[in-house]
DNA sequence: TTGCAATTTTGAACATCGTTCATTTTCTTT
DNA sequence: AAAGAAAATGAACGATGTTCAAAATTGCAA
């Protein structure tokens, strides 16, 4: 009698499909002009059957949110490959900003939008998951990097705030940069002033 | 016969009356919870009236955004009398993330928020003069800076990319923290975290 | 195969939102 | 006082997220 486990694995197969076609009305017509209605039309579904496999919007949102730090991970994997941390560090910020680009609306929705972390806030979270592994892996880096002897400046004891550092400065050029604040600036060539910016940011690193 | 002067004076006075009330229930239930009835009931006049006097919501937004960086000028005049440009960059920052974490609603309408930027892209401004100026107060200071021998390792022509390198830093801690980005990281004390970050920076800077 | 309970799906209905515009009200001038 | 101009109105529209009683489907024992 297997047929609980199949039922099981036909609600997540609509679970899945249900975020698939959400992720692509995202990327197509941007997150707030997709509708519950959308995405229900596009898998053929009523928009009830939404509502049975996720509570509302926001689980929808932070779901997506879950998937592009998955996305996030794998851009991430080839560092393991890097032997000298600091080169590794410097990589990451790369990677990091090469992600937000490409994927400019993903990037939103893990480190701009309100949507997921108000989910997070309405199933009595307190801890933030994939923000938390995802910082770790930098904390992580930025101390083998003082362990081999950079940031002499600094000690083991403002591991916390350096990371902070370092994350806000590629987090703040991405997201200027995708909420449109970098515009009629009075700037060379905007196209490159991230990467320029954060080739500074480098320079004063080390 | 005064009576145009005097209309005119009483159409600002409406214009004045709804931009006063939208700030106010702004920040007492947020942006996105405010609806033009609000705006509306608390002014004692209808929907329709609002329109006359804005376009859409997306006016009333830009012109609190605009508001918004008359504050910060303000919060940046004592800057004045500070003579040595270095100290008047680190002070900036600090004034900067001060602004931010005392008004982090005004914040994320000035720096986060699309509808402002959409407002200008709707009129066709090409140009975003609060934002140019706000800029090009940073880029200039960072000038005096290098004039004075600072930044030794950079040059003349990247200016550009210095000046946004500092921006992208501040602008990334406060909205990283407005944005709650900033939770069961594993921090030791995340109410610091902000401060200590913007420290780390100003010890690199040098 | 049939009947019945459990499960799944449905979509009309609701409240609310931003927005419009024909109508009404108020004001100004003759 | 009348007429024309300007300002204010609020019902109505379309769209949104969300709910839930009803309908359709499925699973299983008789």
């Amino acid at each position: 009698m297997g047929t609980n486990e199949r039922k099981e694995r036909e609600k997540l197969e609509i679970a899945r499909l249900i975020l698939e076609s959400a992720r692509r009305l995202f990327l197509e017509k941007g997150i707030e002009q997709t509708t519950i209605r959308n995405i229900a039309e596009a898998i053929d579904y009523s928009v009830g059957t939404v509502y049975v496999y996720y509570k509302d919007k926001n689980a929808i949102l932070h779901a997506l949110h879950q998937q592009g730090f998955l996305q996030l991970r794998e851009r991430f994997s080839p560092l393991q490959h890097v032997a000298d941390p600091m080169e590794r560090l410097k990589a990451m910020g790369r990677l990091y900003i090469q992600f937000a680009q490409d994927n400019p609306e993903m990037y939103d929705l893990m480190f701009v939008t309100k949507a997921p972390m108000s989910f997070l806030d309405h199933v009595h979270a307190q801890e933030w998951q994939e923000g938390q592994a995802t910082f770790d892996v930098l904390k992580q880096t930025v101390a083998q990097c003082i362990q081999q002897g950079h940031f002499k400046r600094h000690g083991i004891e403002q591991i916390d705030s350096l990371s902070m550092c370092i994350w806000a400065q590629v987090h703040g050029l991405v997201s200027l940069e995708i909420r449109n604040r970098i515009r009629g600036v009075n700037i060379c060539n905007p196209d490159m002033i991230v990467g320029e910016a954060y080739a500074r940011f480098i320079d004063m690193l080390e």
